[in-house]
DNA sequence: AATAAATTTTAGATTTGTCTAAATTTTTAA
DNA sequence: TTAAAAATTTAGACAAATCTAAAATTTATT
């Protein structure tokens, strides 16, 4: 089966819904997907018909085991093709992802596969998210964000939820990136800031805002 | 300005067909489209108001430089793609003519300027054919194919026409690929084959129809 | 539990790229 | 040079993905 780029679209976005709310309405997505709930209602019509998503109409709807194998491959081929911007193409994360939103829908699977052994099966993307293999299959990690994890061990940096331009800046300000090693060193109660330090570097305070959009291995 | 997937695929299909005959019409290119007559004639008429095409009812059309430029960029993406799939990911020339199809409408310019240098500006794409530069600028090469080149004198493959899987497997199979080296020993007149001679290989006789198609440097 | 509010769906319209069939224009050839 | 043939364009229709406005259903509130 193939699927237009706006069907994938649509899937896809149900796919990360599902794994942020409990319940996935026609007005949540169609706030995800910039359209009107009007918009939603034909496309679920179209989706169960190619047995993509179980829907009763005002009951709500879900991905199928199809839907759900479609979603997974869509976000491996946006990951994949992040990971060669970032990694190959010297490009910064926050300048991938729109790229990253046309690349995903090219249709040969055998590029993808090629792709991936090129770049070594990358497990994880430039912003610490987990590339699923070519079977669906995704690394799960145990995170826990800035703001949550515990004082005075070294924790690794794994990945950041916001991937704007802003973060990104404020980052590379304080040397944080993936894969960078630090300590928190104390946790401020009036503002939740918290203060960190990284190898030799003098120890610097990050905001809550911060801390809660960085996530680290224990 | 942007333009559809299907607007530059016309565009391009009028440029090569520009390139090929005297004159461009609008059955010529329906075929070359796949479609109708009447489908032409509603895509020029778009294509005019964008001012990518001069198109007078019933007389004819062709590019505008604005269309020119547009052209030469999608061509330029095409090999491109092209290359990096032939000498990135290891895929055969006539694999990956479908998938660079899908991979010239990404729209990024950064995209291509990156791309073009991860590949170290290459020239020429797996075929032979010249890669338009940043600026469209084309290296043109003197080129003859096989059936009329001198005999006696060590020329060099620089380009086939012909990209089929077929015509691949042909090649491989006399060791002929871009690059190669080869003298022209002998013409036959009976059927206008050509024998050929790659350094220390013996000697094969190709075809007049393989000579036809592929070209060399003299 | 009834009604108001919110959500979702339906109905009917629009745009893009396509089609067929008919009309128009150009070209060819008798 | 005019009639027939070929090429091109117009008219009207369709599928995909969207919209607005109205109707239907569910949820929340008094």
């Amino acid at each position: 089966m193939t699927y237009t780029a706006t069907e994938e679209n649509y899937i896809k976005a149900i796919y990360h819904l599902q794994h942020v709310h409990e319940k996935v309405s026609t007005t949540l997505l169609s706030d995800e997907m910039n359209t009107r709930p009007a918009s939603v209602t034909d496309m679920l019509k179209k989706l169960e018909s190619k047995k993509i998503v179980h829907y009763q109409k005002y009951k709500g709807f879900s991905l199928t085991e199809q839907g759900n194998k479609t979603a997974l491959n869509v976000v491996r081929k946006h990951r994949l093709w992040e990971y060669f911007l970032v990694n190959k193409l010297g490009f910064e994360w926050d300048e991938v992802h729109s790229m990253a939103e046309e690349l995903e829908h090219i249709s040969s699977n055998e590029l993808t596969i090629r792709l991936d052994d090129f770049l070594g099966n990358p497990a994880f993307d430039p912003h610490g998210d987990p590339i699923p293999d070519h079977k669906g299959k995704i690394k799960i990690i145990k995170q826990e964000s800035l703001a949550a994890a515990p004082l005075k061990k070294t924790i690794t940096v794994s990945s950041v939820k916001n991937q704007s331009t802003e973060m990104l800046e404020l980052l590379n300000h304080f040397k944080i990136g993936i894969g960078t090693k630090l300590k928190i060193t104390r946790r401020f109660d009036f503002d939740e800031s918290v203060e960190i330090k990284i190898s030799t570097l003098p120890a610097t305070i990050i905001s809550k805002q911060v801390a809660q959009n960085v996530f680290c291995i224990i």
